[in-house]
DNA sequence: AAAAAAC
């Protein structure tokens, strides 16, 4: 991922379409005849439907698969990707969806990777690439239990997804497995439930989508209902903010190019008949934000009742108390199947017991799956916190911004993420930033949706090297190049400081954060001294003092481990009053913090004991 | 107490 997602589709856009002041959302709904670079002097081999598939397609429905149900054979030999399977060369027969002939049957799909001309699709995935910094991950410990854990894979090769899905991934330029991929794929693979707790920026996203993409092209999923004007996903991946379901929307394109599997987002704050008209022309995944979701579902524009996938982002979040009814209304007062008939997967950096106890209700025999520590980005990320009375905290920051280019840290793509409290906080410092030379931008809730993505979009493009955001940016935005996250005002929750300096030092990159600690602050003294000592970081003298007198309380970390999280089943104290139901198999695990670290460890055998 | 999430 060397460019930025959005940078691709510029260049899509301005390449194949002309200039037009397209912004992401349009890009993805131009109807240009364009081929991309490797199909062209191609046969358009319009495959065959796969004869699983049965019928003529419904508009609702995928019109392309990769062969047969049973899958490509991967396996050792060099797969043939001269074949461009599955893609259906622009025939999309689904064309006939309420009658509505012509028009977008045409369409080819837009090419989410902009120009792959120079990638050598014919390389093994054994080679060395470049892109993420995998020593990083080495000997990353990892905890899983629950009952029958699948083995982890170490390469993608051992992973039979498809050759389409193959292809997207060096397209990607990803050679090898992150470690959360590395155990989560597979267990996703086997159709089993699953709880998994990994550092941000360690590729999650990719470990939810791979299996769920290989899943829809592969399943044989009854005829969805045609020629009604309500459309019947087979897989709902939900996350807290506009701009991250905008992300994984983009990423999950990306995955599922030329795989015949459609993905759309739907968001709030946008104008709803855009979002429309792409469900109505089919929807395999829709990532969407539990808002616009509710709304959609109340028009009756979507039913869940053919869901198979669900997937929660950031799930702690979504879980938390201004979300869990909306949440709960979604995925158990509306039409989709009950834990058990749907594959249920939660993905978060942080997940504190009491909300995973929340999430059980939504899963059936599911794997706990914690892989590195807290934010584990944290042996990248060095981490320092300063001392700030509140009236000093403006020059504070204009002195480590002016050091910061002083040393030349602050070049080109070296950008600064400021979090405050407030959105008015938000809106005063970037005024004073900008009065004061520091091309700043800032991003909260009560900016329009034009003014957020605008935000993010001249931030990560270097024209506003500085951001100034309230919590909105703190969760899973993947922003290449953040060099530095200043906590102007420390969050009240350790986890939320544990995803904000997750923006910096992803992919195995380091990163510096910064916190302005003063006495509002007291009850994050204790927690944050302990998360940075658990990091290897120095913690100043002060702040270990503020810490030994335990202000608070309600801060600690719960599991107080080096994980991010413990399968909370295997507390005590839940076993005992679990009213008869003990979900946690102790006796079938590869139980114990450390079990195995890097490869395959004799803990992961002992999970199949 | 704040932030986020529909119109």
């Amino acid at each position: 991922m060397r460019n930025s997602w959005a940078d691709s589709v510029e260049n899509v856009a301005t390449d194949n379409v002309g200039p037009s002041g397209g912004n992401a959302a349009s890009a993805s709904t131009r109807r240009s005849s364009y081929v991309p670079p490797h199909l062209r002097n191609k046969p358009t081999a319009a495959e065959p439907l796969a004869p699983s598939q049965g019928g003529p397609p419904s508009g609702n429905d995928r019109s392309g698969f990769n062969g047969p149900t049973s899958g490509s054979r991967w396996g050792g030999s060099r797969p043939d990707y001269g074949r461009q399977g599955g893609y259906s060369g622009g025939s999309r027969s689904g064309g006939g969806w309420g009658g509505r002939g012509g028009g977008w049957s045409r369409e080819r799909e837009v090419n989410p990777f902009g120009n792959d001309a120079d990638v050598d699709l014919e390389q093994s995935f054994d080679q060395e690439n470049t892109g993420i910094n995998f020593d990083a991950y080495e000997d990353i410990p990892v905890e899983t239990s629950g009952q029958n854990v699948p083995p982890p894979v170490n390469t993608f090769a051992e992973i039979d997804l498809g050759e389409a899905v193959n292809l997207n991934i060096r397209r990607c330029k990803y050679v090898k497995p992150t470690p959360v991929q590395r155990y989560a794929i597979p267990i996703s693979l086997a159709g089993r439930d699953l709880m998994a707790c990994a550092q941000t920026g360690s590729g999650k996203t990719a470990a939810f989508c791979f299996p769920i993409i290989s899943g829809i092209m592969r399943g044989n999923f009854p005829q969805r209902p045609r020629g009604v004007r309500t459309v019947f996903p087979l897989a709902l991946i939900l996350s807290p903010t506009r701009e991250l379901s905008m992300q994984i929307h983009e990423e999950a394109k990306k995955f599922s190019y030329q795989t015949g599997v459609r993905v759309v987002v739907a968001y709030g704050g946008a104008p709803i008949n855009q979002q429309l008209r792409e469900l109505e022309r089919g929807v395999d995944i829709l990532v969407a934000t539990p808002g616009r979701l509710v709304d959609l579902l109340e028009r009756a524009k979507v039913s869940l009742q053919m869901i198979r996938y669900l997937a929660l982002d950031e799930a702690d979040r979504m879980l938390d108390m201004g979300f869990e009814p909306q949440i709960r209304r979604i995925v158990e007062q509306m039409d989709m199947p009950p834990p058990g008939e749907r594959q249920t997967m939660l993905f978060s950096a942080t997940f504190p017991k009491e909300i995973q106890r929340l999430a059980s209700d939504f899963l059936a025999n599911y794997i706990f799956l914690a892989v590195g520590r807290v934010g584990s980005s944290t042996d990248l990320i060095v981490q320092r916190v300063e001392f700030v009375h509140d009236g000093d905290k403006r020059s504070h920051l204009m002195d480590l911004l002016h050091a910061q280019m002083a040393n030349g840290i602050h070049g080109k793509h070296a950008l600064t993420l400021v979090f405050v409290e407030t959105k008015k906080g938000a809106d005063a410092l970037e005024h004073w930033l900008c009065i004061n030379g520091f091309p700043a931008t800032a991003i909260h809730g009560d900016r329009t949706q034009q003014e957020r993505e605008q935000a993010l979009r001249t931030f990560k493009r270097g024209d506003t090297p500085i951001l100034v955001a309230t919590d909105v940016a703190a969760r899973g935005l993947d922003i290449p190049h953040v060099s530095h996250v200043i906590n102007f005002d420390l969050p009240n929750d350790i986890d939320d400081y544990v995803h904000r300096i997750g923006r910096t030092g992803r992919a195995g990159n380091t990163g510096l954060a910064t916190a302005f600690f003063n006495e509002g602050n007291l009850s994050m003294a204790k927690p944050l001294a302990d998360l940075m000592q658990e990091a290897n970081q120095e913690v100043p003298e002060w702040l270990t003092r503020y810490a030994s007198r335990s202000y608070g309380g309600r801060n600690r970390r719960t599991g107080g481990g080096r994980f991010g999280g413990r399968d909370f089943r295997r507390d005590s104290s839940y076993n005992r009053s679990g009213g008869g139901v003990n979900y946690y198999d102790g006796g079938n695990n590869s139980g114990g913090y450390g079990n195995h670290s890097g490869g395959y460890g004799p803990g992961v055998t002992s999970a199949w004991d």
